[in-house]
DNA sequence: TTTAAATGTTGACAGTGTAAACTTTTCTGT
DNA sequence: ACAGAAAAGTTTACACTGTCAACATTTAAA
């Protein structure tokens, strides 16, 4: 059913991955269905066997970006492998200097319809996506090895998430201008929380 | 040289007007330039004689949704004129009421390339935006009534701003599912930090 | 009142997403 | 092994987009 040597080897995985590429040299606005034809060496309609339209095509680069974006936050916790407070801030760091990498990522993974959710429930939060739980982890970890009321863990999660993921998208879209290290901006900011 | 009765009246605040409308009825995607001309009855280029490209005409209208978000930010601060820990609260609700009302304006105030800059050096915090120097204001409020060390002033305000622009971005986009009330879960948030 | 500038229109062009009809390759059941 | 179905890819077509050049008309300036 799922084979992989058809007319042009396996097309589908080649569409996402020159989709990627074209991505990355001419950002989201120069992305068209018809280019990442061209570059698979295959027709402009090709595409159309494989997915059902442009945005099903965007959807699955996106999950290809969210795979390595969650890559880069699990190496920032295995860097610090006992310290969930430097973990959280490395993570911090990561997150931003990934989305200012690569500021054409962010609109697929932030600004797409095709939104990985994260779950807030009575009970805890949970998320479909591992770059969350990854970051949810260490906070858990942070809480216990700072003896942090049980009851407010969520709300400070969500804190934390809010707070990286805002600075993370203000910096990368440079609504904030800071002549200095952002880096050292955003480390300062969440020891500024931590302490 | 400025003035305002041509062919059509004041077509350039037409296309303004018109495309604001137009960005309401169909979202960002739906928005073009012809159909705005269409909206004030005017020919497919006659934009064109007031805005270089479709960029400046996106350019005008975001500055225009800017004023309006500011004036919602400075509402906050309005109705609570003596407690501006209950400014910020009441901030953080319309900062993400607003982007969740209207997704669209989100895309042109914070997404196109027409970023409003926020300066941050050594000396403090600035901004040619108001709704960042309204937020800014109560927050120093806040720190002098709460004798908050000032040598962390510009810290916590830009934890603050990026905190509340990250939840209100996920909430809005989408990225984070909680079933309740969003209002209740900002003002926890916050409050949770503010005290 | 003549002339220039400002404003608007028509027509064209290349690029886009996508649908329909068709062709070729591969797979499946007998 | 072979017939037919399904999968994968192509060609053609269409409506829609942003933008440019050439032209027309209205308004302002000399």
């Amino acid at each position: 059913m799922t084979s992989n040597t058809y007319h042009h080897g396996d097309l589908r995985k080649n569409l996402i991955e020159n989709g990627l590429v074209l991505l990355n040299k001419e950002g989201i606005d120069g992305f068209s269905l018809r280019k990442v034809a061209a570059l698979c060496g295959v027709s402009h309609t090709a595409p159309y066997r494989h997915f059902k339209n442009k945005e099903e095509l965007i959807h699955e680069i996106a999950q290809e970006v969210w795979r390595s974006f969650s890559s880069a936050l699990a190496d920032a916790v295995n860097a610090y492998p006992e310290n969930p407070k430097l973990q959280i801030i490395e993570m911090g760091k990561r997150y931003v200097q990934f989305l200012v990498e690569k500021p054409e990522y962010l609109s697929f993974i932030f600004m797409s319809d095709s939104a990985i959710p994260i779950q807030v429930s009575k009970t805890g939060i949970h998320s479909q996506v591992d770059a969350f739980n990854v970051f949810s982890e260490s906070a858990k970890n942070y809480f216990h090895a700072a003896s942090i009321d049980p009851a407010v863990h969520k709300e400070k999660t969500l804190l934390m998430w809010s707070m990286v993921h805002g600075m993370a998208l203000l910096v990368a879209k440079k609504n904030l201008i800071y002549q200095g290290d952002y880096m050292e901006l955003i480390e300062n900011m969440l020891v500024q929380y931590l302490d």
